[in-house]
RNA sequence: AGAGAGGUGGCAGAGUGGUCGAAUGCGGCGGAUUCGAAAUCCGCUAUACGGGCAACCGUAUCGGGGGUUCGAAUCCCUUCCUCUCUGCCA
């Protein structure tokens, strides 16, 4: 959520960040708002100043009363009733204009960066750099949906069986390697200086709110009705949501943490072409990577975050390339975002593996999540996160660029997380 | 799931209709004392919104919402949450 200071002060650099980001209505509705906001300020200091004088008479009719002036009270009695009826309009009117504001700025994007290219769609991202090898295959190669049958380690027929369509069920060395992948995920971010945080993976209403699921994005989360509780998407969710309405003291930022989860998505209308196997699923593994940090630090922290995911997948041996996304193609609360895609070689495409971004305060106004900075005043955190990194699509990637004929080599830092060197 | 208790400042914990944004203690910050420290003493120590160049002033907030009253932390209604015991259970 945008501030509305942000919006009054910096009208032309909040409308020319709205249109790179592509959003359509955005001259009525930063109008609509500082005229709401004008508004408000009027109704603010109308019922301010009558209440202040209602709390006098009050305090003065509670002294006539003490001396048994029961006339004078009387008398100071009739004009409160008049304020009364005044303060009681003022409100009424002032939390009608606080809910339409509101309602406004939910809709309203963050803004992008400086740094964030113009562009409509995938098409427009721009490769920033890229790693590691493609690799040569053999004639026969075959994509993971049907290595995973050949070697019997992931089945999606099972997992059809017994909950639905996208929750695989990992099996012998499939079931292994994911462990594997999680617990070499949540080392090196470790070693990095993360913090790993083991949370809840159902979570209430509020913390929908503030990572910016809720209001718009409802039908993207599972729902547990009875208890109003949803199943997270990611572990971003209570992990930031952890920095809630929280005055963090400087000496503990940055904070930097880390967290494994399964994460939960609908995926609402979504399925059609490249989504077999394990391109889109419903359930899957993540290890995900959360910073908060100072606002004058933040871009520091995000170019360290894509270093420390490039060096995973250096690690991991997978040829991948850095793009960073245009302003259509970025997500409705990044300033700017940086995708890690991996080559899947048997199915010749680039397939992402994480997205790190930069949200600046525009969670963290929702979170209220701040800081006291120089001079006392609060002020709101940076927040950031990525991930490092999501399972079934690096699974994807090392099952087909590391194919022979003789079964699936793993790269070597695997090795003795998985407790076997190859597959099959 | 059944029965009961309770939600007050960073924490603990008083406060049952006005003088309460709220005693006291702890913690934190500043100062005095000290060669330095401990101990002791003094002062300060919530957030949001509005007004003001500022000092500062006003308003709201004692889980949330509503009500009674000139006036509510305090009374009433409602809702959420937490804890204890019993039950069930990894």
């Amino acid at each position: 959520m945008l501030q509305v200071s942000v919006i009054k002060e910096q009208t032309d650099r909040v409308l020319a960040g709205l249109a790179k980001k592509h959003y359509k209505t955005a001259a009525a509705d930063v109008a609509a708002i500082l005229d709401l906001d004008q508004r408000r300020r009027q109704l603010q200091t109308s019922h301010d100043s009558a209440q202040a004088e209602a709390n006098d008479l009050a305090r003065q009719i509670g002294q006539l009363m003490k001396s048994g002036d029961k006339a004078g009270a009387e008398t100071l009695k009739a004009r409160t009733a008049e304020l009364k009826q005044h303060t009681k309009t003022a409100s009424e009117e002032l939390a009608q204009v606080e809910h339409e504001q509101q309602q406004l700025l939910y809709k309203l994007p963050n803004l992008p960066h400086a740094s964030v290219p113009e562009g409509r769609s995938a098409a427009d991202n721009e490769v920033v750099r890229e790693g590691g090898q493609k690799p040569a295959l053999p004639a026969d190669a075959q994509p993971h949906w049907e290595l995973i049958k050949k070697y019997d380690i992931i089945d999606f027929d099972l997992g059809i069986k017994i909950t639905g369509a996208g929750f695989p069920v990992y099996k012998n060395q499939g079931a292994r390697l994911q462990r594997a992948l999680i617990n070499f995920f949540l080392d090196e971010a470790r070693d990095a200086g993360y913090t790993e945080i083991q949370p809840p993976i159902l979570v209430n209403e509020a913390s929908g709110y503030g990572t910016g699921q809720l209001p718009d994005k409802e039908g993207q989360m599972y729902h547990d009705a009875q208890d109003n509780l949803y199943l997270i998407p990611t572990s971003e969710v209570p992990i930031t949501n952890l920095y809630r309405d929280e005055i963090i003291a400087t000496d503990k930022l940055p904070i930097k943490n880390t967290g494994y989860t399964p994460c939960f998505r609908r995926e609402a209308g979504s399925w059609g072409a490249d989504v077999r196997g394990l391109n889109r699923l419903h359930q899957f593994d993540k290890v995900e990577i959360v910073q908060i940090t100072e606002p004058e630090r933040s871009y520091e922290a995000l170019d360290g975050m894509v270093a420390h995911i490039e060096n995973l997948l250096q690690k991991l041996e997978l040829p991948y390339r850095v793009l960073r996304l245009c302003g259509g193609d970025m997500s409705f609360t990044s300033a700017l975002t940086y995708d890690l895609e991996v080559w899947s070689a048997a199915q010749g495409r680039w397939l992402e593996v994480s997205s790190a971004s930069n949200f600046e305060t525009y969670q963290a106004n929702r979170l209220k999540c701040r800081y006291r900075a120089e001079g006392g005043k609060t002020q709101l955190l940076h927040t950031l996160n990525g991930s490092a990194l999501a399972l079934p699509r690096i699974v994807a990637a090392l099952l087909e660029n590391n194919q022979t004929s003789d079964g699936i080599n793993l790269p070597a830092v695997l090795h003795s997380y998985c407790g076997f060197s190859k597959i099959g």
